[in-house]
DNA sequence: TGATTGACTATGA
DNA sequence: TTCATAGCCAATC
């Protein structure tokens, strides 16, 4: 079968970046995207972590949407799988929603220091 | 091939 | 401030 080169690329992408994300750091799918250029493509983000599941070694985890909801944990098998792992990770989530978000916020765009 | 969906974000009421 | 709608792009049905 054939997959489409800059797709896969894209997909590359999301996970080398997720694996970028410190310890006890996060980020937002549009933040993600910002920093591959697609910031209109944040849903893009989201179905790169949905496959991202074919990839172990991604902090899924450390990714949430722009408010710090933890919008995906569903797709972690169990519901308070995703808020126990940022929990091991020093940051504390209140109703599904990280607390002082901003505090934990990681932005690829300044962290990798873009060229 | 065409229509619908989706781990989102931004904007308007 | 909260709710609803539009835009985005790729994958799935």
């Amino acid at each position: 079968m054939k997959y489409s080169l800059e797709t896969e690329n894209f997909f590359e992408r999301v996970y080398h970046v997720v694996r970028q994300i410190p310890y006890g750091r996060v980020t937002s799918y549009g933040a993600i995207a910002n920093y591959l250029g697609a910031a209109r493509s944040s849903r893009m983000v989201g179905w790169a972590m949905n496959a991202a599941h074919t990839q172990p070694d991604i902090p899924a985890h450390r990714v949430v949407n722009r408010n710090g909801v933890l919008t995906g944990k569903m797709h972690f098998g169990s519901s308070i799988a995703m808020e126990q792992m940022l929990a091991e990770e020093d940051i504390a989530v209140d109703n599904d929603k990280i607390v002082d978000f901003k505090l934990h916020f990681w932005d690829p765009s300044t962290a990798l220091s873009k060229a």
